[in-house]
Parts: structure tokens; C-alpha cells; sequence
DNA sequence: AACCCAGACATTTTT
DNA sequence: TGTCTGGGTT
């Protein structure tokens, strides 16, 4: 298409827009056939289908400037969502580069949350809120839902706050207002789930807040009892792009397909293969179902890969193959060469994470003729994240500087929080919520009767909690100490939010009093636990955060919805993260340890979820690997200690399926200790097997490398792995020592058994000393053959 | 109100 | 095995 054919069909015909259309179109060039027809068919449905390193956001970001050029459509006219603050902030930024100019806003490319905060402030009376509502997090979620289910005298150990909240975020996922849920559900829960539901958003229009799921819920009631608001959005959002399809809950797909319904200018980009969030919420079937909704649709392919190898491909392509009901798709790359996926087994999980250690250190030099690799270039992706200790814990003691990405983020920490509440009372006194977090904070004297006593003089007066507070105290109903600091809390509050609107303080100015002054600096000064200089650390960082902002208002707006502060520190680091944080990353080499039945797969997802929770574990398989672009590495461990258990594993189902031409079989080399290491070596996996004679076994016992293990242990007179993940106690390791036993260990050597427990042992070892260990990791001495 | 200990319990977490 | 929570104690 040209562009002066666009210029006749246009239709707004502005001087600008046409200016615009006739520029040139250097972004299309760059772009292979498939990508250049997901950026040009412009109209009309279409399902970009994009797998793994496909050049999926280069299409994306070309497809908006490509609307914007031709003049199809206005910055502020097109509607691009996507799930993270990240994703939308690097689109921002591409097709700012793209235009090769800042450009004039794009006010409605976001994440379905922000774009909703936005919708929903505009029109917050048709969902009985202010348009000043607050919006909080999981944690203000529980407690106040804590607070309701001990309001009702309900039996708070039957009904766990969190588990509550988490059916009830499950409904707001499914749009589903306390009426809409079905009978099913609702009967599972005595009826009492959809009750507290009901309750807890009236609580929240109490409060004029919502949580995460109402800004979608809302949202979506708001269209379909207002089709007026909903048009004057059909109108204006000509073109909706959402990024990430694969990962919408239905809430989120009923406000696109709303939004998109009379003109059907939607282009919705995702890969079914890399669907990991259903257990969030997300729904596969919307991407599966799309020719089904929108009819007609256009449907282009991004296969070619620009990241990885060929072998890494296949064998992504050989595991991912397992599921059923893909859209199907297949990678394939012009690139040629490059090495095997390595595969190896270890004794166990601290086995399997020194040789990785080992591993890393050769490989920055230049291991095997291949290049060195920085480790900034490598990372360690595993299922859950206890599975990283391990991996610290070896680090640490060799000294390899490694970074843990995910976990506990910034904005999360206590202090952080407790900072914020106070930002909150300042900014908003009738935030009854961040009061409540900060009135015995530092700590005031304030218990819960005091605190009772504020609820209730509040609730009489219909006031909020400040108020009631302030009353409480006035009228005498609290007495002493607290009296007098609550009175100082009070007035502080009114002073600090006098002082926001003196112009002669800048904001942070005025956060380092609030901090300062409420004595909360000086409760963690005074505090002498190790974590306590790192927490003022944080105080002072968010302090400096706080320097991007207008004032305390913008600051705790932005900060409501975007919960992540990548602070990368400087230097060369392996990073460890779990599978799921990986999405959308890629590194040259990668590390995926831990591909063991019951833990990879996870048997928890297989018990919840059978098959589609086995098919969401292999997508995350998927993930995984395709993260690699030169060398992957999958391992597992023969043992691994669950819980402080230790149990015997079987490799993950999922090594069978990679396909065995791809995968290069690695040995660990000659281990310390000789006769235990060849035991771990013994659990050679099953290259040889492929999905069918998988799928037509019984059960997972009867694999070749199952079968192996067990020869090979009986071989070296070791007690054999156990059948039942469940039984904990090896009864055979056990019944055959007795006390006084001259028995040998891998790492302390000979000693004499002084006691048994269990199953474990405790031995007088000759070098090490006295230890107690577990009774699997010994033998009788003259059992071993050197 | 602050502290301590026993018992429960233990994936993945874009906003 | 370790962490967190809630109940009981000081």
C-alpha cells in the first residue's frame, strides 16, 4: 500500500494528517513478510500469533506509528494495552525512536490497569466512587477483609483472610459483581464467600476505594449499563492493540471486546505456547477462541526467530509439541550451528548447584572452544523460588555474584508501606486505611483497646478514623500515654498536610519531616536488628524517588499501580529468577535446573489442575528454554531435600519428550568421593523415549531412566530411591544400621553410628566429629568398593 | 503492650 | 528445614 492511496481514502482529511501520510515508511523495512503484513493490514480484526523471539514488539511498535503515518488513526486515538508497566514503557519508547521524535502523548497506551484508573476517575460516580478514589494493595485488601470476616463473627480459621480474598479476586477475573456469581460457586462456600463479597464492596465504596480487580470490574459494569460511555470509547479508540493476549482473565476480554465491538479494529498480539498465568486468572481459550469471536479475523504468524539456535528451537518445538489444543505454530531460524541442549543429572540438588557454579566460572573463560560469556550473559531459571537458596547458599561460599530478580519488591517492603500510609494521611486524613497501618507505628502506646475505641467513636460520629481519633481523645475515652501521643499524631497529620501546601517546601522536604517528626526514622535508628540499616537505606531511596514528581500526590498516584523500582545495581551478576519472571527475557546462556517430576512439573499445578495444569507447567518448560539464544542447560537431581526431607526424584517427564538429536548428554566428571557421584551418574535420563511410549505408560515408575536408577543403586548397595514421594522415612535405610555400626559418609568419611532417629543418624565421625545426618547418605563401610 | 514459643505450613505473583 | 502466625505469658 501506498501512502498516497491512503491519502485518497482518508477520510478526517486534516492538513496534518495528510502531511503525515505522505511521509516516508523507513520502519517497514526492517520487517520480514509476516511481520510487514501484521503491521500493515490495518483493519479488521487480527490475532498477531507470535512465538518466542519472533521480533514481536519491533512489529507491534511499527503497527502504532504505522497507524499514526498513514493517518489512520491519532496518538490519542489508538488504545494499546499491555500487562506490565514495563512493557508499556519500552513500546513508549520504541515508537518514539521509531518516529524518530518525542511524541505528542500517546495518553492511552498502558496497562489495563492504568488505562482503567484513568476511565474509571472519569466516570467514578457511575460506580459509586469519588473520582479521588484510593487504590489498594493485596495488603490492604486482607486486612480489611480480615476485618469484615471478625466483624461477622465468623470463624476466622475456617475463613482465612487471604484465602477469601483470593476466591473473591478469582470472581472479579471472571467479572463477576457479588450477584453475578453463579450458584455453583457460591454453594461451595455455604453461601458465606458470596456474602463477604457483598460486604467487602460495600466497604470499599464506604471507603471510596478499590482493589486491582475492581478497576477492570468496574470498568466492564460501567459499559454494559452505560451504552452511551461505552460509544463515546467506541468512537474514540479507533484502533486497540493488546499485547500479551494470551494472558487476559475474562474481565479483561470482556473490556476489549466491548470496546472493540463496533468497529473491530483489534489487534491482539500473543503466543499460546507462552500462556503460564492461568492460575492467575488468565485464559488460554481467549487467544484459542479469537476466530470464533471476531470473525473474519486476520491471522499472521511470526515464526522466524532471531534469538536462538537451531537446536535450542527444536528443542523447545519437541517439548512444547505435548500439549494439545495449540493454535500451532513452529519456530525456525536462518541461523545455523551452535551447541546441543546439555542435559545432566546429579546426586543432588547441592550437587546439581556447585557444578552449575562450576560451570559459570569455566564458561566466563571460554569453556570448550566456545566464547567467554559474561555473567551478566547467564542467568538460573528455576520453578519456585525456595529452589534459589540452594543456589545463593553456593555462591556465596564461592564468591560468584549473582543477583535474584522478583521476590519481595521495593514498594512491598514494611517500611516502604508504612512510609506510604503516612504519605496517605497527609495527602488524604480520611484515609481510614493508612491511619489505621500508621496509628501504632512506631509504636504509641496504642493497643487494641485504644484502637477498638477509636473504630467505634469513629463509626458513632460517622466520621473517619482521624477524626474519630481526635474525638476519642478530646472526650477522654483514652487516657495516658496514648492519649497524649495520639493527640501529637493527630495534629502532626494536620500540620504536615499544612505544610504541603506552603510553597516554600519541596515535597521531599516535606516527606523527611513526616518521617522525621512521627518518630518513624527514629524507631528503626533504635532498632538493632541486622535488617534495620538496610531499611533506613530504603527510606532514603524512596525519599529520592520521590524527586520525579510534581508532589506527594503524583508520587503515591504513580506508585499505586506501578509496584516495580528496577534498581539493577552495577556489575557483572548471574542472575537467579523464577521461570515466570523470565517471560519476555532472553540471555546467552541459561540454566534450568530442578526438571524433576513434582517439582517440575510441579506435582501441586498436576493435583489442582490435572491436565491443563500439566500442559501450563510444559508452556513454562517452554518458556524456559526459549529464553536461551546460544547454550541451555537442563539438570536435575537424583535427591533433593523438600521441606528438610529428603526424597528421591524422578527427571521430569519432560526431559523424555526433548527431542534426543537436539540434546548432547552430559557426565559429571569424577566426583569427590567416587562411589557416591557414580550413583548420581547412574540417573542417565531417557533421551531415548519419546511421547507416545510417555503417554501409553501407566505410570511414571516404569521409565527407562527410572528402571536405570534403581539397577545402579542396588549395584553399589545403596538403599533404594523410594517409589512414594510421600514416604518420607526410607524404613530399608534405616532398619539395616545399628548403633555402634562402623559406617562411611560421602563428605565426613568413616565414623561409628552413637544413635538413630528416624531416619536419620547420628554419627561419631573420625575427622569430622559428632553429626547427625540422614540415614540415606550412609553406608556400611565395607559396602564401599574402594 | 511487647515478647516468646508452639504449631502450621510450605508454587508460580505482570497490577 | 525454615518462616510466619496466633495465642499465651510477662
Amino acid at each position: 500500500m501506498s501512502s498516497f492511496d491512503d491519502i485518497d481514502t482518508f477520510e478526517g482529511g486534516s492538513l496534518s494528517a495528510r502531511a503525515m501520510a505522505a511521509r516516508p515508511q523507513p520502519y517497514l523495512d526492517g520487517l520480514n513478510p509476516a511481520q510487514r503484513e501484521a503491521v500493515e493490514k490495518l483493519d479488521g480484526p487480527m490475532l498477531m500469533l507470535a512465538g518466542a523471539g519472533t521480533g514481536k514488539t519491533k512489529a507491534l511498535t511499527a503497527r502504532i506509528v504505522h497507524l499514526m503515518q498513514t493517518g489512520a488513526a491519532r496518538p490519542n486515538e489508538i488504545l494499546a494495552v499491555t500487562f506490565t508497566n514495563k512493557a508499556a514503557r519500552e513500546m513508549k519508547n520504541r515508537v518514539g525512536g521509531m518516529l524518530g521524535q518525542s511524541i505528542e502523548g500517546m495518553p492511552w497506551l498502558g496497562t489495563f490497569h492504568a488505562i482503567c484508573v484513568k476511565l474509571l476517575r472519569r466516570h467514578a460516580e457511575l460506580a459509586g466512587l469519588k473520582s479521588n478514589f484510593t487504590i489498594l494493595d493485596t495488603d490492604d485488601q486482607i486486612r480489611l477483609m480480615k476485618q469484615l470476616i471478625s466483624a461477622t463473627g465468623i470463624d476466622d480459621k475456617r475463613w482465612p483472610a487471604r484465602q477469601l480474598a483470593g476466591i473473591i479476586d478469582g470472581w472479579k477475573n471472571r467479572a463477576l459483581t457479588p450477584e453475578k456469581v453463579p450458584a455453583s460457586d457460591a454453594g461451595a462456600y455455604n453461601n458465606m464467600g458470596v456474602k463477604l463479597y457483598a460486604q467487602y464492596q460495600a466497604r470499599l465504596k464506604e471507603l471510596n476505594a478499590v482493589d486491582f480487580g475492581d478497576l477492570l470490574l468496574h470498568m466492564v459494569t460501567i459499559f454494559q449499563s452505560h451504552p452511551d460511555v461505552l460509544e463515546q470509547y467506541q468512537r474514540w479508540f479507533r484502533y486497540i492493540l493488546v499485547d500479551e493476549y494470551q494472558d487476559t482473565n475474562v474481565a479483561q476480554y470482556m473490556w476489549l471486546r466491548l470496546l472493540a465491538a463496533s468497529h473491530r479494529n483489534i489487534c491482539c498480539v500473543g503466543d499460546d505456547d507462552q500462556s503460564i498465568y492461568g492460575w492467575r486468572g488468565a485464559e488460554v481459550g481467549n487467544i484459542l477462541r479469537f476466530e470464533k469471536d471476531f470473525p473474519g479475523a486476520h491471522v499472521v504468524r511470526l515464526e522466524q526467530n532471531y534469538r536462538s539456535t537451531p537446536h535450542i528451537l527444536a528443542a523447545a518445538s519437541g517439548v512444547i509439541r505435548g500439549n494439545e489444543g495449540r493454535l500451532g505454530k513452529e519456530l525456525w531460524t536462518e541461523a545455523e550451528g551452535g551447541e546441543k541442549v546439555r542435559l545432566i543429572g546429579h546426586w543432588d540438588g547441592e550437587e546439581e548447584a556447585r557444578w552449575i557454579g562450576e560451570e559459570i566460572e569455566a564458561m566466563q573463560g571460554g569453556a570448550r572452544g566456545l566464547r567467554p560469556i559474561g555473567l551478566d550473559e547467564m542467568a538460573i531459571l528455576v520453578r519456585a523460588s525456595h529452589q534459589m537458596r540452594v543456589f545463593e547458599d553456593r555462591f556465596l561460599t564461592i564468591g560468584l555474584p549473582y543477583r535474584v530478580i522478583g521476590g519481595p519488591r521495593f514498594y512491598e517492603r514494611m517500611e516502604i508501606r508504612d512510609a506510604m500510609a503516612y504519605f496517605r494521611v497527609v495527602v488524604s486524613p480520611e484515609d481510614d486505611l493508612a491511619f489505621e497501618r500508621i496509628v501504632n507505628t512506631p509504636k504509641r502506646g496504642l493497643g487494641d483497646k485504644a484502637q477498638q475505641t477509636i473504630q467505634t467513636t469513629a463509626r458513632a460520629n460517622g466520621v473517619p478514623l482521624i477524626e474519630g481519633a481526635r474525638l476519642a481523645v478530646q472526650d477522654g475515652l483514652i487516657k495516658g500515654k496514648g492519649a497524649a501521643a495520639l493527640a501529637g499524631l493527630v495534629e502532626g497529620i494536620a500540620r504536615w498536610g499544612r505544610m504541603a501546601d506552603d510553597a516554600g517546601m519541596t515535597h521531599m522536604e516535606l516527606a523527611e519531616i513526616i518521617l522525621d517528626e512521627s518518630g518513624y526514622t527514629g524507631h528503626w535508628q533504635n532498632d538493632k536488628t541486622p535488617e534495620a540499616p538496610g531499611r533506613l537505606e530504603n527510606l532514603k531511596e524512596l525519599i529520592k524517588a520521590l524527586e520525579g514528581f510534581e508532589n506527594l500526590l503524583g508520587f503515591l498516584e504513580h506508585v499505586s499501580l506501578i509496584m516495580d523500582n528496577e534498581k539493577d545495581d552495577a556489575g557483572q551478576k548471574v542472575s537467579i529468577m523464577t521461570l515466570h519472571a523470565a517471560k519476555g527475557l532472553e540471555f546467552p546462556a541459561v540454566f534450568l535446573p530442578g526438571w524433576e517430576d513434582g517439582l517440575f512439573p510441579s506435582q501441586r499445578s498436576m493435583d489442582e489442575s490435572g491436565l491443563k495444569g500439566l500442559e501450563e507447567e510444559r508452556r513454562l518448560a517452554y518458556v524456559g528454554i526459549t529464553r536461551a539464544e546460544e547454550l541451555c542447560t537442563i539438570s536435575f537431581a537424583g535427591n533433593r531435600r523438600v521441606f528438610g526431607q529428603w526424597q528421591s526424584q524422578l527427571p521430569s517427564r519432560f526431559i523424555d519428550e526433548l527431542p534426543e538429536e537436539h540434546v548432547e548428554v552430559l557426565t559429571p566428571p569424577g566426583l569427590y568421593g567416587g562411589g557416591y557421584g557414580a550413583a548420581g551418574m547412574a540417573q542417565q535420563p531417557d533421551v531415548q523415549s519419546d511421547i507416545s511410549e510417555r503417554v501409553a505408560r501407566a505410570d511414571g515408575y516404569n521409565s527407562p531412566g527410572w528402571k536405570r536408577l534403581q539397577a545402579r543403586a542396588g549395584e553399589r548397595g545403596l538403599s533404594q530411591p523410594k517409589e512414594s514421594r510421600n514416604t518420607v522415612i526410607d524404613m530399608s535405610a534405616v532398619s539395616s544400621f545399628v548403633i555402634g555400626e562402623r559406617v562411611f559418609h560421602q563428605k565426613f568419611g568413616y565414623g561409628a553410628i552413637t544413635g538413630i532417629e528416624g531416619d536419620k543418624l547420628e554419627i561419631d565421625f573420625e575427622k569430622a566429629g559428632s553429626k547427625k545426618v540422614v540415614a540415606r547418605f550412609v553406608s556400611a563401610s565395607d559396602d564401599i568398593p574402594f
